[in-house]
DNA sequence: TCAATCACG
DNA sequence: ACGTACGTGATTGAT
C-alpha cells in the first residue's frame, strides 16, 4: 500500500511563480490553484498512490520560532495574490475529498514527518511530494521524496530514495540534518557555521558521518586549520541549527493511513468551484458532469420551437421568414449537408434544419446564405470559405461569435462555442446536449443536426453579450470595420490560392535527399558511430561526452544543440560544420520540400487557412500549410520560392511595407527626430546609427549601421542590453551606450516607453490605434520575470498590433477595389507586411499600383507609409 | 503530449 | 538579484 502526502504550502509557491498569471473574468488570481490542480494530476498518474493526503502550514509561529528569534525571520509574508488564493484552495481539496492537516505551532513538514514514519508503522510506503529539499532526511527504504520543480510553466519532478540521494550527495539520507546544521540555510535564517559552505559541509558529513563525529574527531589531520577554527567558534550555532533543521516525526495529529484511501470527489461542489474558476478544461479532464441545478438552467435557448424543412414550399415559408428577422443565427455542418437557422418570434427562438437531398435544400441555401438574410455566425470565415467552394455565393454577413470574442480577449487559448457559452452565457451546450436529448428532432442515424440548433441557439446568446461588450470597450470599428469584413477577403484567398510547381519540388527534394546522405556517411565517420542526428539527446552525447567539445549552454533537459551554440563550436571539430548543414538541409526537405507536396491539391494549387483568432497582437497566422515561413534568408532555402509560381499567362505582383514597425514606433510616440527622418525618405538604420555613434550620415560604416539596425529591432520588442550585447556580440556595457544613446536622441521614444507602460499598469491594457487592446495582468504580477515580460510586451504590442491594423484595412480595400475595377487579380497571400496577387500578365501594372495606392494610404499617420512592389512569373522573382 | 529546433515577419 | 527581444507553426524524437 502506497501513500502519497504532498507538502501543500511548498507545492503551491512552485505552482504561483512557475505559471504564468492566471486570473478568472473577475479578476481573482488563480494560477496556483490552477497550477498546484495540474500537478496533483500529473502525479496521481504518475504513482498511483492508494492513500493521499496534503499537509499546510499554519501562520502561527512554531516551537522553532520559539526556540530561535530569527528563524525565518526576514521572510517576507506571502504576496496577496497568493494568499488569496489559499482558502480556494483549501475549499477545492475540500470538494475533491483529499484530507487536508495543519496543526497549529507545527511546520507542514513536522506533519509530513509524522505522517511518513506513521506510514511505516502500519506497513504502507510513503511518497512525499515538495518543492524543497527540507523533506530529503526522511527518505528510507519505505518513504521516498518526489522533488517537484517549475520551469517556465513546465513541471518536472525527480524521484528521490535511497540510492538516488546517496549517489548524489555521498551520504545517507538522514545525514541531511547535519549537512543542514553545518551549511545552515539563509532562505530560513538558521545561521549553520560560519564559513561553512555546502562543499565543505557535504565533505565534512561524507568523511566523519554526523555532527557529533565530526566534533570527535575535531583534532584530525583531515580537517584543515582554518575549518577547524571554524567548526569550534560554531559549535553552538550547529547545535542549536541542528535542532531547527530536524524534521520531528511526533506532531499531536491523528494519523491513519487506512483513512486517507482515495475518494471519489463531490462532483457537485467541485463542478460548480472549478467553474467559479473557469477551468473548463480541468472540468472536463477530471470528468465531472454538471450539477442538476446546472443542466436545469442549461435548458434555457435549445427548447426553442424547432422545424425541419422538407420541401420547397417549407423552403419559401422559411425564407420569408428569415428574410423579416434583424438576425438570423446560422450553424452549418462540416461537409455543407445540414445546417439549422434560428431566429426570435414573440413566442421565443425559432430554429429550422435543412438537410441536403430534400426537397427544398438549393433554395434554402441559396436564399439564407445570399445577402438578403442577415445572419451571425460562428468562425464564418470557414463558413464561406465552405460555401463559396460549393458554388453558393454569400453575402449579409453581420456577426460572428469566434471573432468578437477573440477582439475582446485576444489571449485565451480557446474560442469553441462551448467554452464561450460557459463563460459569458453561464450554460454548458455540451453536458445539456449529452444528457437531454430534448433536441432530437431527426432520427438516429442523423443524430448531429438537433445540435446544430443548440448551436445556434448558443451564437444567438454569446452574440446579445459580445456586442454590448464590444460597444462597451470602443471596439465597434475595429470589429464591425476591419475584422468582419475581413472575413469574406480571406475565405477567398484561401480558395485561391498559391500555384506550385511540384515536380519542381520533387526534385529540389530529391537532390536534398542525397546530399544529406553524404552529410550523414561523412558525420558517422567523424563520429565513430551511427546515431541519430536528428536527436538533440543523441547529438548532444556524441559532442559533448563522446569528442569531449565544450558545451556552452544548456537547456531543461540537458545541453543545447542548437545553431548559436554549434556556430560557436565550428572551429573545434569539422563535424559541427557537416552537423549545421545536415541541419539545414533536413529542415528544407521535411518542412518544405515534402511538406509541402503533402499539402498540394488536386488543382496543382496550395490553400493554406488563414486563423484569425490565434496572435495576442492582432496579426493572422497561417496552417496547413504555414506559407508565413517559407524560406527567404539563406540562399539555399529561398530556392524553394522559386517553385512558387504565377499560373498561365500570368504573373504575381508582390507589394511590401517598407520599416513598417519603426515607422509606426516614429507615429505612436511622436517622436520628432524619428518623424523627420521617415519623413525626409532617408535609410533609418544609417540615420540612427549616425544619430547613436554621433558619426556623419554619409561616414556610417556598415558595421555600425547593422548594430543601429540591431538596436531599431531591439527597441520594438522591448529590448534590455544584456540581449542586445547578445545579439550583437559586444560588452554589455557597450550595449547599454548604444541603448542610452539611442534614447537621448529619440527622446520621443524614451518618453512612449515610460508612458506605455505607465499606462498599461494604470489600465490593464494595452492597446492599438485602431482600439485593438490586449490585457496584461502579468504586469500585476510579484514574479520578476513575468512583470518584465509584461513591460515587454505592453511597448511591442501597441506597435505590432497597429501594423496589423492596417495591413488588414489595406487588404479589404484592396480586394473590393480589385472586384469593383473589374480585375481578374486576385489576393492570394498575406505574410504580415507583404502581400501577393496573381493576375494576367497585363494587368500587372495596375495591379502593382494599385496594391501600392491601398497600402499606403490604407493609414494617414505623421510619417508616409512606403511600399515597394516587385513583379515576377515565380516568388523568388517578384521580391 | 512535450521539448527542442528552426522557418518566417 | 532576478533573466535576458515581440509574434507565429511544423517537424522530429522522446515520454
Amino acid at each position: 500500500m502506497k501513500l502519497m502526502v504532498i507538502d501543500g504550502n511548498s507545492i503551491v509557491n512552485r505552482a504561483f511563480y512557475g505559471i504564468r498569471m492566471l486570473s478568472t473574468s473577475d479578476g481573482t488570481p488563480t494560477n496556483a490553484v490552477y497550477g498546484f490542480l495540474t500537478i496533483l494530476q500529473r502525479l496521481l498518474s504518475d504513482e498511483e498512490p492508494d492513500a493521499l493526503c496534503v499537509a499546510f502550514d499554519l501562520r502561527a509561529p512554531t516551537f522553532r520560532h520559539e526556540m530561535y528569534e530569527g528563524y525565518k525571520a526576514q521572510r517576507k509574508g506571502m504576496p496577496e495574490e497568493l494568499a488569496v488564493q489559499m482558502p480556494i484552495l483549501r475549499e477545492v481539496l475540500d470538494a475533491m475529498n483529499i484530507p487536508r492537516y495543519e496543526c497549529e505551532g507545527w511546520e507542514a513538514d513536522d506533519l509530513i514527518g509524522t505522517i511518513s514514519r506513521r506510514c511505516e508503522a502500519d506497513g504502507w510506503d510513503c511518497v512525499i511530494v515538495t518543492g524543497d529539499k527540507d523533506s530529503f532526511q526522511l527518505i528510507t527504504d519505505r518513504t521516498k521524496v518526489r522533488h517537484v520543480r517549475t520551469r517556465m510553466g513546465q513541471t518536472e519532478t525527480t524521484l528521490y530514495d535511497v540510492g538516488t540521494f546517496e549517489a548524489e550527495y555521498g551520504f545517507p539520507p538522514v545525514r541531511m540534518i547535519d549537512y543542514k546544521a553545518l551549511m545552515g540555510d539563509p532562505s530560513d535564517n538558521i545561521p549553520g557555521v560560519a564559513g561553512i559552505g555546502q562543499k565543505t559541509a557535504g565533505e565534512l558529513v561524507r568523511r566523519f558521518g554526523s555532527l557529533d563525529g565530526i566534533y570527535e574527531q575535531i583534532d584530525s589531520k583531515d580537517i584543515s586549520e582554518s575549518v577547524r577554527k571554524k567548526l569550534t567558534a560554531g559549535r553552538e550555532a550547529a547545535d542549536s541549527s541542528r535542532i531547527l533543521v530536524t524534521i520531528r516525526t511526533d506532531a499531536p495529529i491523528e494519523f491513519r493511513p487506512e483513512e486517507n484511501r482515495r475518494r471519489a470527489p463531490d462532483n457537485d461542489a467541485l463542478y460548480a468551484l472549478l467553474k467559479k474558476l473557469e477551468f473548463s478544461k480541468l472540468i472536463d479532464r477530471m470528468g465531472l458532469k454538471a450539477p442538476q441545478e446546472a443542466a436545469e438552467a442549461a435548458e434555457f435557448k435549445g427548447t426553442c420551437e424547432s422545424e425541419e424543412i422538407t420541401d420547397g414550399e417549407g423552403a419559401c415559408r422559411m425564407l420569408a421568414e428569415l428574410e423579416k428577422a434583424e438576425c438570423v443565427r446560422v450553424r452549418v455542418s462540416p461537409e455543407l449537408d445540414r445546417f439549422a437557422a434560428e431566429i426570435d418570434t414573440e413566442k421565443g427562438g425559432r430554429a429550422y434544419i435543412v438537410c441536403a437531398g430534400t426537397d427544398g435544400w438549393d433554395t434554402a441555401l441559396k436564399g439564407v446564405f445570399g445577402g438578403g438574410v442577415k445572419k451571425a455566425g460562428h468562425d464564418i470565415k470557414d463558413t464561406m470559405r465552405l460555401l463559396l467552394e460549393h458554388g453558393v455565393d454569400t453575402d449579409g454577413w453581420i456577426f460572428d461569435t469566434a471573432l468578437a470574442a477573440y477582439v475582446i480577449s485576444p489571449t485565451d487559448n480557446s474560442y469553441e462555442l462551448s467554452r464561450l457559452t460557459e463563460r459569458y452565457c453561464g450554460f454548458s451546450i455540451d453536458t445539456q446536449f449529452e444528457e437531454n436529448d430534448q433536441f432530437s428532432l431527426i432520427e438516429e442515424d442523423e443524430a448531429g443536426a438537433p445540435r446544430l440548433t443548440v448551436e445556434a441557439a448558443a451564437v444567438g446568446a454569446l452574440m446579445e453579450v459580445f456586442s454590448a461588450k464590444l460597444k462597451e470597450l470602443g471596439m465597434e470599428k475595429l470589429y464591425y470595420g476591419i475584422e468582419l469584413p475581413l472575413c469574406r477577403v480571406l475565405a477567398e484567398m484561401e480558395i485561391n490560392g498559391f500555384l506550385v510547381d511540384r515536380q519542381a519540388l520533387l526534385d529540389f527534394g530529391q537532390s536534398l535527399s542525397r546530399r544529406i546522405e553524404d552529410l550523414e556517411e561523412r558525420i558517422y565517420e567523424l563520429a565513430g558511430e551511427k546515431f541519430n542526428i536528428n536527436s538533440p539527446k543523441q547529438l548532444s552525447a556524441v559532442l559533448f561526452e563522446k569528442l569531449m567539445l565544450p558545451a556552452p549552454k544548456k537547456t531543461k533537459t540537458g545541453y543545447s544543440t542548437n545553431a548559436d551554440v554549434l556556430d560557436k563550436l565550428k572551429n573545434k571539430h569539422p563535424i559541427i560544420g557537416e552537423i549545421l548543414e545536415y541541419r539545414e538541409l533536413s529542415k528544407l526537405k521535411s518542412t518544405y520540400a515534402d511538406g509541402l507536396v503533402r499539402v498540394i491539391s488536386d488543382d496543382g494549387r496550395i490553400h493554406t487557412s488563414f486563423q484569425m483568432t490565434v496572435t495576442a497582437t492582432g496579426r493572422l497566422s497561417s496552417t496547413e500549410p504555414n506559407l508565413q515561413n517559407i524560406p527567404v534568408r539563406r540562399e539555399l532555402g529561398s530556392e524553394i520560392r522559386k517553385m512558387f509560381i504565377a499560373g498561365e499567362g500570368c504573373t504575381l505582383v508582390d507589394a511590401d511595407y517598407s520599416q513598417i514597425e519603426l515607422r509606426l514606433l516614429a507615429h505612436i510616440s511622436g517622436d520628432e527626430v524619428m518623424r523627420e527622418g521617415f519623413r525626409s525618405g532617408a535609410d533609418i538604420h544609417r540615420l540612427t546609427a549616425s544619430q547613436v555613434f554621433d558619426t556623419p550620415f554619409d561616414e556610417v560604416t556598415s558595421l555600425q549601421r547593422g548594430r543601429a539596425k540591431a538596436v531599431n529591432f531591439g527597441i520594438v520588442y522591448g529590448i534590455s542590453a544584456f540581449s542586445l550585447a547578445q545579439d550583437i556580440g559586444v560588452p554589455v556595457a557597450e550595449a547599454k551606450q548604444y541603448m542610452d544613446s539611442y534614447l537621448g536622441k529619440y527622446s520621443g521614444v524614451r518618453e512612449y516607453m515610460k508612458n506605455v507602460v505607465e499606462q498599461a499598469k494604470r489600465d490593464g491594457y494595452v492597446s492599438t490605434v485602431y482600439g485593438r487592446r490586449r490585457s496584461l495582468p502579468e504586469l500585476r504580477s510579484s514574479n520578476f520575470n513575468l512583470r518584465a515580460f509584461g513591460e515587454r510586451v505592453a511597448l511591442n504590442m501597441p506597435i505590432q498590433g497597429t501594423a496589423a491594423d492596417v495591413i488588414k484595412i489595406a487588404m479589404i480595400r484592396v480586394f473590393e477595389r480589385m472586384k469593383r475595377e473589374g480585375l481578374q487579380a486576385k489576393l492570394i497571400l498575406q505574410v504580415h507586411d507583404e502581400l501577393i496577387a496573381e493576375c494576367p500578365e497585363e494587368e500587372a501594372e495596375t495591379v502593382s499600383k494599385l496594391l501600392r495606392e491601398e497600402m499606403e494610404h490604407a493609414a494617414d499617420f505623421s510619417v508616409p507609409l512606403t511600399v515597394d512592389t516587385h513583379t515576377g512569373r515565380s516568388w523568388y522573382d517578384a521580391k
